[in-house]
DNA sequence: CACCAGGATGTTT
DNA sequence: AAACATCATGGT
């Protein structure tokens, strides 16, 4: 069992980040004990307070896949911009954006399109027991994310076990790509927001939204401002003129020059508060910015 | 049983 | 460029 005690500059909050829908593959036990797979392992954390305690990882891998060196507070700060994201700011303190890795991130939300959060995690749970690889650990078993080359060798029947609908040709198709162009993970990050978003795109699956989420979850593209039907609800509702903004385009530029250089991470506060935000309740409704032309 | 969901793609205006 | 149909499945 290892731990890491968070810094009071730190903020940090474990169940918010894991259950919020950036990632698919995390349980939580009774206990509050989160396990989950990344890579060949299975993650065993909780957190009491400042200290989070886990076990199947080491310590510089929990950093790293948490973000827990990003400066949120600074990044809070500079997202702050009305009160609109700052009451989810305030619903939702401690959500960090976790570094995913690429390939199952982008396979993820492949077969995220078109379907509620529950629906997602089925099917990759179905993925991952049809391709993935089967581990044998001390606390049980469990299998992997299954790899592109083996999502692409697999045979059409198989595949339809997984109950991806429409969506199992892309995967396919997209899986015998990346299996072939083992440098595109390298490649994304030397290149620069609209690059590396069009580079993805090339991709069958893969528009403007799979595009902006896998730019955001697993490379770190903070400007990425990912507009689901949740996003685009949201900001035509609750921000005055902002009925006009009807394209994906328009929500996402819209949301890159409100929010500026970490949109990303306001896109994903409000995600996490839509409910609160789409409700009845209009406490908080006072936005300040009009949506640019 | 309707209605909707972390949309993409191809076709039609 | 914008609107539309279509796609397959399951959650609520």
């Amino acid at each position: 069992m290892h731990s890491i005690t968070l810094r009071p500059d730190q903020p940090f909050d474990l169940d918010l980040t894991l259950s919020c829908g950036q990632v698919f593959r995390w349980e939580r036990g009774e206990t509050g004990v989160w396990s989950g797979i990344v890579g060949d392992s299975q993650i065993r954390i909780s957190q009491q307070g400042r200290t989070l305690m886990f076990e199947g990882a080491d310590t510089r891998f929990i950093r790293t896949y948490f973000q827990l060196d990003e400066d949120l507070p600074g990044i809070i700060s500079s997202i702050d911009r009305d009160p609109l994201v700052h009451a989810a700011i305030s619903r939702c303190r401690g959500l960090r954006i976790v570094r995913q890795p690429a390939w199952e991130c982008l396979a993820s939300y492949i077969i995220a399109t078109c379907a509620n959060i529950p629906g997602i995690r089925r099917r990759i749970s179905l993925l991952c027991r049809c391709f993935g690889d089967r581990i044998t650990g001390e606390c049980g078993e469990w299998y992997t994310f299954p790899s592109a080359e083996a999502i692409a060798a697999s045979e059409a029947c198989r595949i339809s076990e997984c109950r991806l609908g429409y969506r199992a040709p892309y995967l396919k198709e997209t899986a015998r790509v990346i299996a072939e162009d083992r440098g595109w993970e390298a490649r994304i990050p030397g290149l620069c927001y609209d690059d590396a978003r069009r580079d993805l795109m090339r991709l069958k699956g893969v528009g403007r939204k799979v595009a902006d989420c896998v730019l955001l979850f697993a490379f770190g593209k903070m400007e990425a401002f990912p507009v689901d039907v949740w996003i685009q609800r949201i900001l035509q509702t609750r921000y005055p003129g902002g009925e006009s903004l009807r394209t994906y385009d328009q929500c996402s530029r819209f949301g890159r020059s409100h929010y500026g250089r970490y949109a990303g991470y306001a896109q994903e506060y409000l995600f996490c508060d839509r409910a609160a935000l789409t409700g009845e309740s209009r406490e908080d409704q006072v936005p300040v910015s009009q949506p640019e032309r």
